[in-house]
RNA sequence: GUCCCCAUCGUCUAGAGGCCCAGGACACCACCCUUUCACGGUGGAUACAGGGGUUCGAAUCCCCUUGGGGACGCCA
């Protein structure tokens, strides 16, 4: 009798920034399958990275995850019998998991320094061969490593690879996968904070929370042999793999900020709706057949398959993501028109957070939509405004953004004080005069020169279309006549 | 570099050996509709990466080459 009653995905975003457009994309193949087989799907918070993670980050996935209608039945928000569902909270169950194992001989205790291992790597990236663990410590005798714990020296867990043989797993989705075991490195599955790394946390949860089906995106191909071997460590059935393929960029590369817009909340600030970004998601790697292409979750539903999906890695492409939102605001209704633009064009929170800036401006309120288009634009149009300086060159201006632009992206709070603070460091790294660096900004985020203040302004408008306008401005002018 | 995954128009894809000198969609071009701009309609251009097999027959199966991507962290 299978360990597994019925089906049970999840998806299980890390929250280390803003939600991601493959997490959607994984979230509604999860979400669907799950639907079609009359199963569970959960949402589990992996914020094991102490330096990374953070709340504002969890709120705003689960926020976005609702706003596609890809909700949950379990969750740190929706308890259920397998919960806590946010692994901060499991900690205690990684440390027993782990003891389990050293004391099974499947894992052992790493004292070695991060200084140590980082010299390993460069004499194996020296020698041109795989940069892997020399498994210094797995020889290490009980009384040293008893004498090292009892000193308190910091250490890691490693699990112990065979090192021998071969480990495969099917996917469901492009069959064997065989990789050797020799190629494995003997991985951390606990942190020296006492914290457990993906591969740990992952596979004990995944198990705990009865999940069926993993299915998760192919950069995770390469450890799932590593995921097995610690299934059979457990002794534990193992769950069915599922790796869909990688969103991409315009160059075939992995999505990314750097080269697209991948927040979530930036196209729900950029005004597509749910239903078409949901829709145009389910057609990377998967079709309806028939020539179908506008179908909601629910027909998706009836007619998902895996072995309909395509493994060539789909390019984001915005411009049919925008032809397909067209399709979808022309249908609206009149009452889901005026709800639209009110609550998510001029939704109270946004008026709100602007007030203190716009309103000392007017003397009419006839002057509101035009004083202040750029509150709620997309892209802007910089023609004809004299973006670059006297002295600089439209090359120099798009280095000069796309490096605070990265220098933004840092930023763990996005407040306007920070970003005074974080441009100014800029400016001074960088040896520009202030009119050069903030004229350029004020005309790059608003598109004109007479804007409220500059950092309360992006304060408002938010990370992600600030990213976009930089990013976007960065490429225009490079194209301006005589550039 | 090593291993893993992948490969149909520029892009998303249909195609499960004959229905395919390859179908649909986005984008592009032309025309039509129209006081404008959109929408819509009609038409056009554009692809099976290359080479070997297997087969009466291959976009579809196998092998090699090439190309692309991913992974090689006390990140997920």
């Amino acid at each position: 009798m299978s360990y597994f009653k019925e089906v049970r995905v999840r998806i299980a975003p890390s929250p280390t920034g803003d939600p991601h457009v493959g997490t959607a994309y994984v979230a509604l193949f999860n979400y669907v399958f799950a639907k079609k087989n009359q199963g569970k799907f959960l949402l589990r918070i992996e914020d094991t990275d102490q330096v990374r993670a953070k709340s504002s980050s969890e709120a705003m996935i689960m926020q976005s995850l609702r706003w596609l209608g890809l909700t949950w039945d379990e969750g740190p928000d929706k308890p259920g019998p397998c919960g806590p569902y946010r692994q901060s909270e499991r900690t205690a169950i990684y440390r027993e998991h782990t003891d389990m194992l050293i004391k099974s001989g499947h894992a052992y205790r790493c004292f070695c320094t991060a200084e140590r291992l980082e010299e390993v790597r460069a004499k194996q990236r020296e020698a041109g061969v795989t940069t892997a663990y020399d498994r210094h410590c797995r020889g290490l005798s009980a009384a040293d490593v008893e004498a090292n714990v009892r000193k308190q020296l910091p250490h890691v867990v490693r699990l112990k690879m065979p090192v021998s043989g071969v480990t495969s797993f099917t996917d469901e989705i492009r069959g064997l996968v065989e990789i050797e075991n020799t190629r494995m490195d003997d991985q951390v599955l606990l942190k020296s904070d006492g914290y457990p790394t993906y591969h740990l946390a992952n596979v004990v949860d995944d198990h705990l929370m009865k999940i069926s089906h993993v299915i998760r995106a192919e950069e995770w191909i390469n450890s799932t042999p590593k995921h097995v071997v610690l299934y059979e460590a457990f002794g534990w059935e193992k769950p069915k793999f599922a790796h869909l393929p990688l969103l991409r960029n315009a160059d075939k590369s992995k999505i990314s900020k750097r080269k697209n817009p991948v927040a979530l909340t930036y196209y729900q600030r950029a005004g597509v709706l749910p239903e078409a970004l949901v829709n145009f998601l389910a057609n990377m790697g998967w079709s309806f057949g028939n020539d179908v292409e506008f179908f909601t979750v629910d027909d998706m539903v009836k007619k998902f398959e895996f072995k309909n999906i395509h493994l060539g890695g789909p390019v984001f492409d915005t411009v049919k993501l925008t032809w397909m939102n067209q399709h979808y605001m022309h249908k609206m209704t009149e009452d889901r028109f005026v709800d639209y633009v009110r609550n998510e064009i001029f939704s109270d929170s946004y008026l709100r957070q602007m007030k203190p800036y716009v309103l000392e401006r007017m003397s009419r309120f006839e002057q509101f939509v035009d004083n202040n288009f750029f509150f709620f634009n997309g892209a802007l149009d910089y023609a004809g405004l004299e973006i670059i300086p006297k002295g600089k060159t439209p090359q120099e201006i798009s280095t000069m953004l796309t490096g605070l632009v990265e220098k933004l992206d840092d930023l763990y709070e996005w407040e306007h004080e920070r970003l005074k603070a974080v441009t100014e460091a800029y400016k001074d790294e960088i040896g520009w005069k202030p009119k050069d660096i903030f004229m350029t900004l004020r005309l790059a985020v608003t598109g004109r020169k007479d804007s409220p203040p500059l950092f309360e302004t992006m304060g408002v408008i938010g990370r992600e279309m600030v990213r976009f306008r930089l990013r976007d401005c960065a490429q225009k002018i490079l194209a301006f006549p005589g550039s």
